[in-house]
DNA sequence: TATTTTCCCC
């Protein structure tokens, strides 16, 4: 005979639904089939499909049991199921064990709850949690805990906030995962502020994964001050946040580039003893996001050299500076190690690349991987819309457009950006006022000054430059420096010297230090034959010390 | 209960 505990460890340490069956069966010779504590383990199994997952056979042994199936096998049960891919079946899970009439306990809530969280559907949150006040289990912090998570994980911050200000036990992870809510849904300064009163106020001493999501709060809003509050903090709690916890130190690092501070941040990098691929990413977005692409270049150099790992956020990093700076070759060869080492293609790999070839010019390579592409997502979409579109394909790129809509993919502001050039660059005025209509009637996205842009820009290069004018003037937004220019452009092409005169002045007013625009005014007045114009204009950038800026490409010739 | 992430008028 086999003792309880020794089944118990065989199960957990049980390779396949085959050695877990011969277990079965030696639980049941040994008398332990209806054991509750091996059953619950044997459940936990069939249903972790990390080892083979068999539903059915986890559902029989509930069922075939030769006793009632206890609240704790049910829990094993709901549990085993949220973890998996499929969470809505932990639901169904618990939906079962209400049906047979069992009583759900403490530990039933936080499972069925961590499913609602995974497979967000707020009518399911909702259910469960009317459930947890009819029996009373709100009390219990696990419970509550699960319950704010439930909220956040479904987008409502405001009820999680009244749950977490309602519960009668909170313990850090309840901050913790408040805060972390807040963040979640785009609301950093309710996170800092909420994590100023966990230590100032309710005097709940935070942990590390707490103040994680206290700098991601500040790196997302680009609040140094508090960022640097936050840093203080964690210093005072006796604790060396770069020393001894990567991911702690990444996230620091990453909260002062994002404000701003790059140079702390490189210092703060430097110190960390160990580095993961995680902080390498971190520090070559931040130096993309600054546009120093030979620093991107040399970092990943480093880091290659230090025989950490690129993955793949660490090639979307490496794609977009060659994209930047034109570097074809580079980016060819990144593709070319990628096809021999990256076997099954990631949708962001792909889209950095297709974007890479798009931006160094070669369409048709972007095009190519594009169409062998599975599961496009809307980035993907917009990045080959965009691509035609720059290419002088505008109407190819709306036609992609089309398929995507087709394909059940929901553009956002960014994809309005490339159909809009794309009927710019087409010439299609009335498609490309119907699109810039619909972006708020249909899909409830909010122009904003690039989208007028675009528009604007599609007047005036279509010579409607009245209306050009009159919708930069109805505009909610202030205009950029950009779009008056595009009017001078259409006026330059159209010979519109006085309307170009009209406005130029005025703008110039406004924008006394940009040359560009005097340059633009310069060559109106040069093209119609106005010298004296010409004249003026060149000797007023000269009092003003305004210099010509000199354009500058950077895509990479063959030699 | 944890960190990085690609699409943006010229």
């Amino acid at each position: 005979m086999i003792e309880r505990r020794t089944i118990v460890s065989l199960i957990e340490s049980c390779g396949s639904m085959r050695q877990l069956k011969q277990l079965h069966a030696l639980a049941v010779v040994s008398g332990l089939a209806r054991d509750v504590v091996p059953l619950s383990r044997l459940v936990e199994f069939c249903a972790d499909p990390a080892r083979g997952a068999d539903l059915a056979y986890a559902r029989a042994l509930l069922l075939h049991l030769g006793r009632a199936p206890t609240t704790h096998m049910h829990n094993s049960l709901v549990r085993a199921l949220s973890l998996g891919p499929d969470p809505a079946a932990a639901l169904s899970a618990y939906r079962d064990m209400l049906r047979s009439s069992l009583a759900p306990d403490h530990f039933t809530f936080p499972f069925a709850l961590k499913a609602c969280a995974r497979a967000p559907a707020p009518a399911f949150g909702r259910c469960v949690h009317a459930r947890v006040v009819a029996t009373g289990f709100g009390a219990d912090v696990y419970v509550a805990t699960a319950l704010v998570h439930t909220y956040v994980s479904c987008g409502d911050a405001a009820s999680a906030r009244r749950l977490f200000d309602a519960a009668p036990n909170r313990n850090v992870v309840t901050w913790t995962t408040m805060i972390a809510g807040y963040v979640d849904n785009g609301r950093p300064s309710d996170a800092v502020s909420l994590f100023r009163e966990m230590v100032e106020a309710a005097q709940v001493e935070p942990n590390e994964i707490t103040m994680v999501h206290a700098l991601a709060a500040c790196a997302q809003s680009r609040d140094l001050d508090s960022g640097r509050w936050v840093h203080d903090t964690i210093a005072h709690l006796e604790f060396d946040p770069v020393g001894s916890n990567v991911v702690l130190a990444t996230v620091l690092l990453d909260m002062y580039a994002k404000c701003g501070n790059l140079s702390t941040a490189r210092v703060l990098f430097d110190r960390m003893p160990q580095r993961n691929e995680v902080s390498w990413n971190a520090l070559i977005g931040v130096y993309n996001q600054h546009g120093q692409t030979d620093d991107v270049l040399r970092l990943f150099g480093e880091m290659r050299s230090t025989g950490c790992k690129p993955d793949n956020v660490t090639w979307l990093g490496v794609l977009g500076a060659c994209a930047n700076k034109g570097l074809m070759a580079l980016g060819q060869g990144v593709h070319a190690y990628l096809e021999k080492t990256n076997s099954r293609k990631d949708v962001n790999v792909c889209t950095s690349l297709m974007d890479m070839y798009s931006k160094t010019g070669d369409a048709c390579s972007a095009l190519r991987i594009f169409h062998t592409l599975n599961g496009r997502d809307v980035l993907a979409w917009t990045s080959m819309i965009i691509g035609l579109a720059k290419h002088g394909h505008g109407k190819d790129a709306l036609k992609l457009f089309k398929e995507m809509e087709e394909g059940g993919v929901v553009p956002d502001h960014i994809t309005f950006i490339g159909v809009l050039t794309a009927c710019s660059h087409a010439g299609m005025v009335e498609e490309g006022q119907m699109y810039f209509n619909s972006m708020r009637s249909v899909y409830g996205i909010k122009p904003t000054v690039k989208h007028y842009g675009c528009v604007v820009d599609l007047l005036s290069r279509a010579g409607h430059l009245a209306e050009a004018e009159s919708l930069v003037r109805a505009m909610p937004i202030r205009p950029s420096i950009m779009i008056w220019g595009s009017i001078l452009t259409g006026c330059e092409i159209y010979g519109e010297v006085g309307m170009a005169e009209r406005i130029g002045q005025s703008v110039a007013e406004l924008n006394p230090q940009c040359s560009g625009l005097y340059v633009l005014l310069s060559n109106i007045y040069a093209g119609a034959g106005r010298w004296h114009g010409v004249e003026m204009t060149r000797r007023l950038m000269w009092q003003k010390g305004l210099k010509k800026t000199h354009g500058s490409s950077s895509t990479e010739v063959k030699a």
